[in-house]
DNA sequence: GCCAACGTTGGC
DNA sequence: GCCAACGTTGGC
């Protein structure tokens, strides 16, 4: 399989790329996706090697803000699996997982954040799920030609 | 903080 | 299986 290309969302207040950064080896899992869509993404589609769009939801200045790479494909999420959690689900159980999450891995924080609005005005990317309007989903696939677009941008950075 | 858009739940 | 009610998301 190729690999493939993706942007994770999360509220900066919750889990932001900095919180990433501060992981040994810069690692950590990716938990509490609760939506069906995504979740077959992360269960069947996310794979070791694929890269990924880190974005902060939710703040002052919405975008992207790291380049990470999928450290380990898809596996049960074992936060459903605890009560203390805020992401706890009785119905799923560690013989019938309901939801599941990926490793990911900081290869780089951008020096500045490419925001929602940059990515509106950039040409190539008005059919990405984020820059459309009510577009909720937290899990997205990008495109190989959307990936190249961002990637030019984010090398232009100083 | 507001509120429109969205996804999920549950009664019927 | 429909759909109203509800809770959540996320830009502004």
């Amino acid at each position: 399989m190729a690999k493939r290309y993706w942007l994770f969302k999360s509220e900066p207040t919750t889990y932001s790329v900095d919180d990433l950064a501060k992981e040994p080896d810069q690692t950590d899992y990716w938990d509490g996706v609760r939506n069906y869509q995504a979740r077959n993404m992360l269960r069947d589609d996310i794979k070791k090697g694929d890269e990924v769009l880190f974005y902060h939801s939710r703040t002052k200045v919405p975008g992207i803000v790291g380049i990470c790479s999928v450290a380990r494909s898809g596996y049960p999420d074992t936060a459903a699996f605890d009560p203390d959690s805020k992401y706890f689900d009785p119905k799923s159980s560690p013989d019938n997982p309901r939801w599941y999450m990926v490793d990911v891995k900081l290869k780089k924080k951008l020096p500045e954040i490419i925001s929602l609005t940059d990515l509106k005005a950039m040409p190539g990317l008005e059919n990405m799920a984020v820059t459309r309007k009510g577009s909720r989903l937290s899990i997205q696939p990008v495109t190989q030609e959307e990936w190249k677009v961002i990637m030019t941008r984010s090398k232009g950075m100083k």
